[in-house]
RNA sequence: GGGCCUGUAGCUCAGUUGGUUAGAGCGCACCCCUGAUAAGGGUGAGGUCACCGGUUCAACUCCAGUCAGGCCCA
């Protein structure tokens, strides 16, 4: 008798050269470098050149000062993925990355590495400064360069849009001359952190929080008129207590707050009428040693409102305001406002109208508006607290250590102090008389926001947010270009003005600012338009990064990029960063959103939903999984994950990802693998001719366009990964393929049913891999390449997957009755397979192939080929009154070729036989 | 403390306007195959839908609160 494997040269076995282990670390690279070396970017340009549909997604540029992580990679893979889709949709889509060059975090890094190399004071050489910060940002932007290509990013990465390059710096200016127009920048004054001794203002990350010693007094405010409730409670003159740590914040006082939800005590010691919170009685009376108080009534807050006081020791009153942040933890219930001293204050001072008195000069001395003009504002605390002792109005003086920010560079305790800063107004209306944040509103409804929730985000935020401060005083920027007139003090920075700005910086870039004098900035006719004169100096203060960011539209989105953008995608964290600025400086300056729909994603978050930090220790570094995995796998994940919320990412998630992406991939490999002999254009079976089955797969698959193609446009990328592997794992490998097996390797070579097969094989691997195209950029064309080539690396590219277009759903493959007829078929294969494996575990039988089974079914309908789909011996069908089934050993013997159990003739069934004197020549000669 | 968001099997995700016993795939366990072989197939076990109240004939779903986590503010 023959053995097993007499037949096995007589089969058509799957034939590949498509590795089983993808070796995407090598694969990858190779190619890159074939797409780079054939300008697959420009073909795909060319390709596009005529048409007229076109989505354009606007890069949000990211900060060039460290190699890319987690988050970078996930928000340009979805982006990568977007444009993909569109371009294989037919529809122009150019991708223009960015870099945000300048700011704070280069400065600093920079300034640390100075003070270890003992060269602090280098940093005051403007030039030689500005100089060492664009190296620092180019070095970095060319290293992520180099990382967002690794992931297989496609886009213009010659040429990058960086926010330090002149024609960039000046679209900014541009901008802001076009808001200065519309009357939107003035200059104002707001509380920053000021170092005296250092004479400079310090960003929050310059401050150093240390324990400082600070006086804490107890001072009253007396009533001078009480409100309405008040007035109902005290029977005479009545003061209000407050309770500070820097009583030298006391001449700028201009206002008392109260919470408006607290209650507060009015009530009597020593013949004096105090009012203070509830909550703090106890507390208070023993800090003051009072033992009698006697209580005249209690009122909430917001009934204290339009009460005035007076100052305790200047000629001036006080109102009293209400504010949501006083505590009743400590003090009195009761803060003092003085807006140039802190941001809450300032905030209130806002909202209320209050001045923000500011007595206090550079060296955080007081000014000649108060007594102690020019003593330190530390040692004043002292003098202040004589002061109210004096005149009365000192309740109690005692010291306590607490925790005060400090400047990082001296270590000295720094203040709080108002500067003039320049604003963008929210609430002045326009030329065409809308405020700012007005028209924000507007556009923000008629925006679309994914998820929609980004919209109440937003909105919350605008609807909130003060007038936004846009100058810092720092060197690596952009400058505020703003002439100052010698003469009246009055800033300049429209017209003339403006356009001399824009073309100096045009021309020689921003540095040119700094170290050109204003008589060669501006022409001869320039005059203050208020007083005449033609005398000016310029702004030294540069501007937030924001704004720089903000005004990219108007750097990139140029003829013959469209206007605005169709999407915007970045963090959920940019509703107050990019997203805000953005709209802000597109209507301000243009009257005109920058984007037409904003798309957010969330954070990465560690298997426990915690962010990633260095000292938990969870960080996981895309460039690793890239060395180890490949970057198809990082874009399987991260297309495989919802991304509108914070996005997981271990170890483990990893290795789903890995295997999920095998399986994906070894179907791929095992479509092609059973199409080595197969001539599209000779052994094609047309549609109407295809085995029933085959008829179903293709239904199958064209119904997976349809999900994917709808999924795509909704960014539902998990949707995709998920039909597309589940119809790989199910629907192909465990369904179709594996009943499809027989006749692909022992059916007649050229016979109808394998051809038949085969070409579904073909649909389904075409199908597939042009769906996968955007997602596995270099899987899908490592496959096609294999199939086409045999693995080579094709001399030209003109095949490339990525010059290919997506499927398109074929509503003509649409069977109702057939799919609903396999669905009964498989329903009933998956009721046969259980007691199919009790058989087997009863040791009835080893394999299926050795089953007979005897099928009763309620309503038997038109199917003849039982046995194939549930791959057993034999099927007899009966019909019953319900379903069931009897299983049996078959008798017949097993075919020497294909393994069935049927009736035989020299150990062959017929169809092998058959298959056997049709071999391809090629094989007949290697068996005989 | 405020605004916005998230919480369904070990993991990634479904779950229509509230309506039978909450689904899928992976992973896992056990088994089969050795003609997809560092592959392939079968069966099976996994869930108090974060928690606690409320509305309702009926709640994963609606409402209020609590807890945990995220982003942005203070």
């Amino acid at each position: 008798m023959a053995s097993e494997n007499t037949y096995k040269n007589t089969l058509n076995l799957p034939q590949t050269p498509f590795p089983i282990r993808a070796g995407l670390a090598t694969r990858e690279p190779e190619l890159l470098e074939w797409w780079k070396t054939h300008k697959l970017g420009a073909k795909i340009e060319e390709k596009q050149k005529n048409c007229t549909d076109t989505f354009l997604l606007h890069d949000g540029p990211p900060y060039p000062n460290g190699d890319i992580h987690m988050g970078h990679a996930l928000n340009k893979i979805l982006k990568d993925i977007i444009v993909r889709f569109h371009t294989m949709s037919g529809r122009k889509s150019p991708f223009i990355p960015g870099w945000d060059c300048h700011g704070l975090p280069i400065e600093t890094q920079l300034i640390k590495q100075l003070k270890k190399e003992g060269k602090a004071d280098a940093k005051s050489d403007i030039v030689w400064f500005r100089e060492q910060c664009k190296t620092f940002a180019l070095n970095f932007v060319e290293t992520q360069k180099q990382e967002f290509l690794r992931l297989g990013i496609t886009g213009q990465f010659e040429k990058p849009y960086l926010t330090l390059t002149p024609s960039y710096e000046a679209s900014v200016i541009t901008q802001f001359g076009k808001m200065a127009d519309n009357g939107l920048i003035y200059q104002g004054r707001k509380p920053i952190h000021w170092c005296p001794s250092c004479q400079t203002a310090l960003a929050e990350a310059e401050i150093e929080y240390d324990t400082h010693r600070s006086p804490s007094i107890y001072v009253t405010f007396d009533i001078k008129t009480p409100s309405p409730t008040l007035q109902k409670i005290i029977e005479g003159p009545a003061s209000i207590l407050v309770w500070t740590t820097t009583p030298w914040t006391l001449p700028a006082n201009v206002a008392l707050a109260a919470h408006p939800d607290f209650d507060y005590l009015v009530g009597k010691h020593n013949n004096q009428t105090y009012i203070f919170v509830k909550d703090l009685k106890s507390t208070l009376l023993e800090k003051f040693g009072w033992e009698s108080f006697e209580e005249l009534g209690t009122l909430k807050g917001s009934d204290l409102l339009e009460t005035m006081t007076q100052h305790p020791f200047i000629n001036r009153h006080s109102p009293l305001v209400t504010a949501d942040y006083v505590t009743q933890e400590d003090g009195t219930g009761f803060v003092h406002i003085a807006p140039g001293h802190g941001q809450d204050d300032y905030l209130v001072g806002q909202k209320h109208n209050l001045p923000t008195i500011m007595p206090v000069d550079d060296e955080g001395k007081f000014t000649d508006e108060v007594p102690w003009s020019g003593m330190s504002v530390f040692d004043a605390n002292k003098e202040i607290g004589l002061e109210l002792e004096n005149n009365g109005h000192l309740l109690k003086l005692e010291f306590i250590k607490h925790s005060y920010p400090h400047c990082w560079r001296c270590k000295n305790p720094v203040i709080f102090r108002a500067t003039e800063q320049w604003f963008v107004a929210m609430d002045t209306p326009m030329k065409d008389k809308t405020t700012l944040r007005q028209k924000a509103l507007d556009t923000i409804k008629s925006t679309k926001w994914v998820p929609d929730w980004g919209e109440k985000r937003i909105r919350n935020m605008i609807e909130g947010r003060p007038d936004w401060c846009i100058s810092r005083q720092r060197s690596w920027g952009i400058p505020i270009p703003v002439f100052i007139c010698t003469a009246c003090n009055h800033p300049e920075m429209t017209g003339i003005f403006n356009e001399s700005a824009v073309k100096l910086i045009q021309e020689k870039g921003t540095l040119a600012w700094f170290t050109t004098d204003v008589q060669n900035i501006l022409p001869k006719e320039a005059t203050c338009s208020k007083c005449g004169a033609h005398s000016f100096e310029k702004e030294t203060d540069i501007l937030d990064v924001w704004f720089e960011s903000g005004a990219s539209f108007s750097a990139v989105l140029n003829d013959p990029l469209p206007f605005p953008a169709d999407l915007y995608l970045e963090g959920s964290d940019q509703h107050r960063g990019w997203f805000q600025s953005s709209l802000l400086i597109g209507l301000g300056a243009e009257n005109q959103s920058p984007f037409r729909s904003v798309l957010t994603h969330g954070f990465i978050v560690d298997q426990n939903g915690k962010k990633m930090s260095k000292s938990i220790g969870n960080v996981i570094s895309p460039l690793k999984v890239i060395k180890e995995s490949g970057a198809d796998i990082l874009r399987w994940w991260v297309a495989s994950t919802d991304f509108k919320t914070d996005v997981t990412v271990s170890q483990d998630i990893l290795k789903q990802s890995r295997d999920s992406f095998s399986k994906v991939r070894n179907t791929l490999r095992f479509l092609m693998s059973n199409l080595y002999d197969f001539d599209q254009e000779k052994d094609r079976i047309p549609f109407e001719n295809l085995s029933e089955i085959d008829r179903w797969i293709l239904l199958k698959c064209n119904a997976l366009v349809k999900e994917v193609t709808s999924a795509f446009e909704t960014y539902d990328f998990h949707i995709i990964t998920h039909r597309i592997h589940d119809f790989c794992a199910v629907t192909l490998s465990a369904l179709y393929l594996d009943m499809v097996k027989d006749r692909l390797y022992c059916g007649t070579t050229d016979g109808h049913d394998r051809r038949s097969t085969q070409t579904a094989l073909h649909h389904c691997f075409d199908t597939l891999s042009r769906l996968l195209a955007p997602i596995m950029v270099f899987t899908s064309e490592d496959a096609a390449i294999c199939f086409e080539t045999h693995s080579v690396i094709p001399s030209d590219i003109k095949n490339s997957i990525h010059l290919s277009s997506l499927p398109n759903f074929d509503p003509s493959l649409q069977d109702d009755l057939l799919e609903a007829k396999w669905k009964q078929i498989l329903d009933i294969r998956d009721r046969v397979y259980q007691e199919l494996e009790k058989k087997r575990q009863e040791k009835v039988i080893q394999r299926f192939l050795e089953a007979d089974v005897c099928l009763s079914l309620t309503a038997p309908f038109e199917y003849d080929d039982w046995a194939s789909v549930l791959m057993v011996g034999s099927v007899t069908i009966l019909e019953g009154s319900t379903l069931s089934m009897t299983i049996t050993k078959t008798k017949e013997e097993k075919c020497d070729r294909c393994w069935r159990h049927l009736s035989l003739e020299d150990g062959l069934c017929d169809r092998c036989k058959t298959a056997i004197t049709n071999l391809p020549k090629n094989i007949q000669e290697v068996t005989s």
